[in-house]
DNA sequence: TACCGTATGTTGTATGTCAAAAAACAAGAG
DNA sequence: CTCTTGTTTTTTGACATACAACATACGGTA
């Protein structure tokens, strides 16, 4: 074996820039910083991040195709804003999907994947104490990845990621009822013990309720916001 | 009322250059013409197109966001090749948003879309016999459109059309059986009539064997190309 | 043959430019 | 004052070009 096969030192490809900008401003959608409805416009997005027209307007066309800008031909774009009817379809969709990955994990994720599942339940847990968008967001995104890794379905995985930005995006200001937080928290601990146990059914029914529950939360913010 | 608010005058909003180049990437990837695993340069698809390099690229990263080419950092672009899994993983989430869409179509289609609906079977069946593959996408992308128009999640739709190109790339090879062309057409008139019965579950049931039907004469294709 | 350096091709990013569309604004007629 | 019309400004859509970074192919040399 010469050098040259030797992979482990390659130096870790470092994702582009084109990338970096599509995540800062997925993030700042998701934490609510760039508010639903806010127009946004390219020359005022290039300055604040420091990046070229055409780095920045590839990567909107990713955010775009993510549902999380609106564009409006000649007019410009604009974070897009949830009608009650799209988040129900948002969450039926995340409930199918989700409760798909449920029962691919119990069915064959590996023991380890169950413990770090586990442990990742444990950090949420703990990050609901002293809260931070940010830090919550984090949290979550681990946890997903982990079960979206175990369920070994990458398309699924890529989809449900996608959703997430914009379920994150509702939930800015849902979630901060004190109540469902903890209520949430007891479901996921349910979800992890019923992976545990193998059972793949007991996972499915516990991942789709809680999902409709999550849904229930976020429908009546919205409702109220529309008011 | 003021001609200002008569709609009825309106010019048809144009699509732009950008979705029409995506579009017909799109398709040329579905039809086999670009075929699996086919390097895309930028440069040529340029001329071939007769567009600009900045608007080639965001089209671009729409087909890479749909997971329909490929792009290794410094390396360049090529048509995404399936692998087994992957293809495995298409079909399951394929098998569960269809499913979804069928039961939101028997719970709460208008009888105009079940009509139009069983129509656009026939005119599939149709195709089947003169067959060109431009002609047959275009029939079943008819009968898509119906389908999630119906079902009236648009989230759901989206995802499903974007898969939808993924499986036509698929097809390209693998539908070319007669056996399984005639099976399919019969499977779908099964599944309108369970839909005209208002058979949430029976609709539900057949569209999943369906696709799990489809999923294997797929899957036989492409176990025989990886020898 | 194996190695090494150079030439070439390709992507990633940045600039500058221009037309077309929309919006904001100003001016004039009733 | 209000409505309409004309003008300016803003913003997007698209193009051409440039150049650095990286990767591959090539060709010469030991």
């Amino acid at each position: 074996m010469t050098a040259k096969n030797d992979m482990s030192m390659r130096v870790q490809t470092l994702p582009g820039l084109r990338e970096q900008v599509a995540e800062r401003l997925r993030m700042a959608i998701a934490t609510g910083r760039f508010p639903a409805g806010a127009r946004l416009i390219e020359r005022e997005l290039c300055e604040m991040m420091g990046v070229s027209r055409t780095s920045l307007r590839e990567a909107l066309r990713e955010l775009q195709a993510d549902g999380l800008i609106t564009l409006q031909p000649n007019r410009g774009l604009s974070v897009s804003v949830v009608s009650e009817k799209t988040a129900r379809s948002i969450y039926e969709v995340r409930a199918t999907l989700e409760g798909l990955a449920a029962r691919l994990f119990a069915r064959s994720a590996t023991e380890e994947q169950i413990k770090a599942l586990h442990e990742s339940v444990d950090h949420l847990a703990q990050v609901y104490d002293n809260f931070s968008a940010e830090a919550f967001i984090a949290a979550k995104t681990r946890f997903y990845d982990i079960l979206l890794e175990g369920a070994g379905n990458e398309v699924a995985a890529e989809m449900l990621r996608r959703i997430h930005t914009r379920v994150s995006q509702l939930r800015v200001v849902s979630l901060s009822s004190e109540e469902r937080a903890r209520q949430s928290i007891r479901e996921l601990r349910d979800f992890v013990s019923a992976l545990e146990d193998r059972d793949e059914q007991r996972a499915f029914d516990i991942c789709v309720a809680h999902v409709q529950a999550a849904a229930k939360a976020a429908m009546k913010t919205i409702s109220t916001r529309e008011d």
